[in-house]
DNA sequence: GCATTATAAGTGAACGCTCACTCACAACAA
DNA sequence: TTGTTGTGAGTGAGCGTTCACTTATAATGC
């Protein structure tokens, strides 16, 4: 029998680059089957729909982010340690993939009210970093929500002023900035 | 003849929420027709195109709020009282239209490559501000893109959180907070 | 090695359906 | 009457999806 792989690797990188760029409903099946140089019928060969491959494509790989922010999590003791490494990451995945960054974290919040499993959420994993350093007294208690969010806002938005021109690719550059504007904001 | 704007009027906030709720793209002309309680073809009495309604929808409120957002610069004589104030306007625009705030702010990323006019530009304008401090000296000089998009993630990410329903409504009552994470990350 | 068989991968014209948009007409106000 | 607003069945382009068919390759028996 003959190996798809390869057909599929190439679907993913398509549809994650119209994704982004023109929007889920703005592509069409005809669309990402010209771009990844296939018919459209093969495309249903590896994917039931293009709903599908939409949600495939979003839930497997913000389960994967998420893991890997939380084996950052075991792996530093406290909480200046754990911050600094999760922002890297953060922009380390943003330089590394940035239309699959962009897709999971900037653009696909229609997908995020499906996502179940609260330990496969990467803005879950920052909530409990946040509670647990409340916890330990390494950073001024406060709600837990708001704190999580200014986080985030500080990581997040920098990317999007990337992606907009307004700052300087690459994003990883300002990783230590970024982390220090954090611990301000949480008062350490 | 007779009056059309009530219609207008309905159209504009029946789209605002479902444009928000559901996306443009997932809206259709009948949804929104029968949400506003008028025939199909009416929608078409007032405007061109279903594309023309969501750019109205969007240029002529995004260009009204960055003129209010200029006003307060002007209003004000020095950088932490412009931007108490511009964070007190941010978050009292999403208390009082959350849909319209939604919709400029965190939904319809596609349209602001069309955006022409500088100063009609919400984002635009804290750039311009920071800038301003960094000549006078209120704030440390660093790159004004990175500072300003660090800014705006404190105020539109905990925007977002509200969404989520991660962080309690009203906004405004963080307000203070995140005015003094501004100036904290700003290091003033 | 060499046929034979099995099966997954690939194809693209065709299909049913939904969509944004149109238009002939009605209702109303000036 | 005259111009504006409202109506909703009608239209055709474009959408996701299907399916009969072809092609490539792995597995099997000789």
């Amino acid at each position: 029998m003959r190996d798809g792989r390869a057909t599929r690797q190439k679907i993913h990188q398509e549809a994650l680059k119209q994704f982004v760029e023109k929007g889920v409903a703005e592509t069409t099946v005809r669309d990402l089957a010209h771009a990844a140089g296939i018919a459209e019928g093969t495309l249903y060969r590896h994917y039931e729909s293009k709903d599908s491959l939409v949600w495939d494509l979003f839930s497997s790989n913000y389960k994967v982010f998420a893991q890997q922010l939380t084996a950052i999590q075991k792996r530093h003791p406290n909480f200046p340690a754990r911050l600094s490494a999760t922002i890297s990451e953060f922009c380390r995945f943003f330089d590394d993939d940035p239309m699959l960054f962009r897709f999971l974290m900037l653009t696909q919040h229609q997908a995020l009210p499906r996502v179940e499993n609260d330990d496969d959420n990467p803005v879950e994993v920052i909530q409990k970093m946040i509670v647990s350093a409340m916890k330990r007294g390494e950073i001024a208690k406060r709600s837990p929500g708001l704190a999580a969010n200014l986080l985030l806002g500080l990581v997040l938005q920098p990317a999007v002023g990337l992606v907009y021109g307004r700052i300087k690719p690459p994003l990883s550059q300002y990783a230590e900035t970024i982390t220090q504007a954090c611990l301000r904001v949480l008062k350490v």
